[in-house]
DNA sequence: AGGATTTTCCAAAGCGCTTTGATTTTCGCT
DNA sequence: AGCGAAAATCAAAGCGCTTTGGAAAATCCT
């Protein structure tokens, strides 16, 4: 069923179906209801392909997921921010388009977007400390919006982003405060920009205090299970070993918390873990009293709030960037304890 | 940059520039190779969205992902499968479309992206037992690749599955030929085929060595890090405690480590843990030697050959559903050993 | 009633590509 | 040289929709 077959069956030209469709003014109500009900009755949806040649819009949204061949992990993030931001589309009447861009790659494959007409917009994933993209993306022109910002990037542009470096600050402040002077740092990747602005929010909580900043404390890895636990087991083996975790993500808290254990350690107790929590769906953070002291803020959220903010862009392309800036809440779990002495 | 302007500077028709373009034999090589290095030259990209309206066909292929508004997961697996599948899409040069349905509205949802034109094909996730949406598939001619199977569903369909029966019955056998006789089942949600064909496993595993099934011992629910946590807390708090835990999920094991380190036992050596482990990027099972015993297969893999499979279904539509049975790996880690006796 | 408006509807062009059917060019042959 | 066949190219229609510029119908006014 298309629209020729259906103006046809209501004895109307195409252009008056099309404008009662589409909610255009120039069309009694009388004859709108026909052709609604018709439309209705005769189950016809409109070619989306066709309508977006026709009106220059795709009525879709691409997400572009970088995929280093270096380590091929699939950011585990990214499933709940995608139901974040799906959810604002499937409002808007917007599809949402995948594409995996290996590291390398990443010029031709944006180009290649633009001129596919695939999409109206993108949402940007994992930036990096200056990453090109956004210099790339502004010069073709087309609208986007970064999950997440790019220190050392001075184009104007728009972004979600928690604010990392205040969430870890005061994460750490936290546990300086419970009397632990040996803080470790098990960070993710620092050429991330998230995790950049995480050291940053670690390392001015310690020098706040006067606390000195020990490299031996600090790692930066893919954040994974296994690192979580190695690390932690090396450190823990140290004479001066660290009091406390401070960990970017709870997969790798998870680590520590086995290192710990298998150390004959307590956690709490003997060593506290406070972890940045990203409050995923299947990773939920105990329930009544959570097992980790979390710096937690939603991706899903952030999902959502990217997406809206994408659409908005697009629909009144002339407005200035937008920004918005998420706070992470602390929360007290069973994890964090005074120092021991 | 369009056809038409290509062909303008070249001094050729459209129709000779898109056969050049498109490999078609009825034109010079001199021309072709003078059409696509000017291509290259002018950066000249198909527009993707006036291609498939002319071709009928979209170069996309649709994901529909299931959102139940009960509990409101993101399924973990999602990230890698798609990552997989994604390898495949962007060699034969398709994209990838998601979109998220909630529950109820499945069929209106599946005939919507039907009739939009933007997909090609699309792979159904998350079956449940007896799934409806296969026979609606089948019904509205869409080509389309189920992630799992569907029992009781009785029309041919193609599949990617792995053997989950095969590998929670092996499961299942290790532990009791290790000796353990009450073996607690942690299983998914059971409406959901893997989680049912998974406990048929476990179940006929305990049959075979005459082992009685108690009802006690087994659970279903949405596969978190807290369910596997309360249920072995549970459990383990009672006077005929089990002594071996089979888990769905590598988070949920986790859990279980959690409860069992609680009550002051050691993994193995008092109880023993056996997992499905899905592979996922981020939740590697250890390195050298894994954590968890578990019943390995990846889902990354699963996600390439399910749309292999789809692709070449779309290639060829008359033939008939393909299907792809794929073994899990029982890879023995730190968690199991004899039953304490 | 009859012209001026306003409302309602329509024919046709156009979005960027593919493809059919026709035309022109080239080539092999006597 | 001149013919027919093969090779190379082209013009135009069509994919399903929107939208411009009119035309027809309904309404309003004096």
């Amino acid at each position: 069923m298309n629209l020729k077959q259906l103006s046809e069956h209501l004895k109307l030209s195409q252009t008056t179906v099309s404008r009662a469709l589409n909610g255009y003014p120039e069309v009694s109500e009388n004859t709108r209801d026909r052709v609604l009900k018709a439309a209705q009755d005769l189950n016809y949806r409109p070619n989306l392909r066709a309508k977006g040649l026709a009106t220059g819009r795709a009525l879709a949204i691409g997400h572009v997921i970088p995929v280093s061949n270096q380590h091929e992990m699939v950011n585990p993030v990214f499933g709940d921010f995608i139901a974040g931001a799906g959810e604002a589309y499937a409002r808007a009447g917007y599809d949402m388009m995948l594409t995996l861009v290996p590291d390398q790659e990443e010029v031709r494959a944006y180009q290649n977007i633009r001129s596919r007409g695939t999409v109206d917009g993108i949402i940007v994933h994992g930036p990096m400390i200056n990453d090109e993209r956004i210099a790339l993306l502004s010069r073709i022109g087309l609208p986007f919006v970064v999950h997440g910002r790019s220190t050392d990037v001075n184009l104007p542009y728009s972004w979600v982003d928690v604010n990392n470096r205040g969430a870890f600050e005061r994460g750490t402040q936290f546990l300086i405060e419970l009397g632990h002077k040996r803080i470790a740092l098990l960070n993710g990747l620092e050429h991330m920009d998230f995790a950049f602005r995480r050291r940053k929010g670690y390392e001015t909580a310690l020098q706040v205090n006067g606390i000195p900043i020990e490299t031996t404390l600090m790692r930066s890895e893919e954040m994974t299970e296994v690192y979580g636990y190695r690390a932690a087991k090396e450190m823990l083996s140290r004479t001066d070993k660290p009091t406390a975790f401070v960990c970017s993500s709870i997969i790798t808290a998870n680590g520590v918390r086995r290192a710990i254990h298998e150390a004959g350690l307590v956690v709490a107790r003997d060593v506290s873990i406070i972890t940045h929590d990203d409050a995923l769906s299947y990773l939920e953070n105990g329930d009544d009293v959570p097992i980790f002291t979390a710096l937690r803020s939603s991706v899903r959220f952030a999902g959502t709030e990217a997406a809206e903010m994408l659409l908005s862009l697009i629909s009144s392309p002339r407005n200035a960037p937008k920004s918005r800036l998420l706070e992470a809440e602390l929360i007290i779990g069973r994890s964090t304890g005074p120092a021991a002495t």
